[in-house]
DNA sequence: ATCGCTTTTTATCATTTGATAACGGAATGC
DNA sequence: GCATTCCGTTATCAAATGATAAAAAGCGAT
């Protein structure tokens, strides 16, 4: 178990990670930087939600993602190779393990066309269904990064939303 | 093995299907119908190369989404229960099936930073540099909805970078 | 409470992208 | 040969979004 403090980095982007997370409390992002330097926030996790799983974020024992938390939080690891090895010698794990990222996959899949082929206020609609406590938990920004827009143009929207 | 024509579809959202797929030659993609009813494409697939795995497409037997050969296309496939057992079985196997994964998913994650902080001429040029051949080679419709823009808008960038 | 800092909102203007319609070229079938 | 259909392009106008700057609101530390 571990314990981290609001804004905490715990997985670094290029850095050596061989754990498998849980998310028990809170609420983490995965991020990459854009060209412009600026964070991007790729997924969120809620409490009580398995994070990324390793082998999806791990390139040769080196992260390929930044993870930070957005809240005080705390999290459960183990080390992934032994969790492979849970897998290999368990039936029940290993399909729990296929459907974490069997999930994790589809949620890409959704975001992805929705970046495609919605509006961004059709996105935040949906965002707001899928993390409804989010907006008034973490800066908008990670928000409006999320979603593919200005944090101003979020703003924008939340406005037009409040109306109509 | 098995040999495609063009336009065909091989795997169907909501049918049974529990294969793994390899591309030998041909370009298929994967894809699903938005609100309007149109398709999305999701994902390319040049030959030489890994279709998705059947996991992330998957769910309780039934497929979660559609695949269709955009040229003609040669397969190999193995059922996926038997590549499991592959996988688990030899070390190398399940390397290799780990590594494809992990590469699908960052290439979803690089989409899908695309489409959240590149501009569409952005996202033209990348396509450009990842999939070469693929626009003299298959309808533009199916390359604009990857690129999250309309076909027209896809030819008013294509025009202006002839220019610029 | 107040100061200083960050976050969010508002305003203005420019740019990008979409919607619709019309046009042109290439392939297909009669 | 000629119509038909499909696909890509062009044109026009409207809507959505970004860039920049400035104001307002929230928040933490003293």
């Amino acid at each position: 178990f571990r314990t981290l403090s609001k804004g905490e980095v715990f997985i670094q982007k290029y850095k050596r990670n061989d754990m498998e997370y849980f998310v028990l409390e809170g609420v983490c992002k995965s991020y990459l930087y854009n060209p412009e330097g600026e964070e991007i926030t790729i997924s969120f996790f809620n409490e009580k939600s398995v994070l990324s799983p390793f082998t999806t974020r791990t390139s040769l024992g080196f992260s390929t993602m930044n993870f930070k938390a957005l809240t005080n939080v705390k999290l459960a690891y183990i080390n992934a190779g032994v969790f492979e090895q849970l897998m290999i010698s368990n039936l029940e794990i290993r399909h729990f393990a296929n459907e974490v990222l069997r999930i994790e996959l589809m949620k890409k899949v959704e975001k992805e066309i929705g970046l495609a082929s919605l509006t961004a206020k059709e996105r935040l609609i949906r965002f707001r269904e899928q993390y409804a406590l989010l907006e008034n938990l973490i800066p908008h920004t990670d928000i409006a990064t999320y979603l593919g827009i200005t944090n101003i143009s979020l703003s924008r929207l939340r406005k037009e939303l409040l109306k109509g």
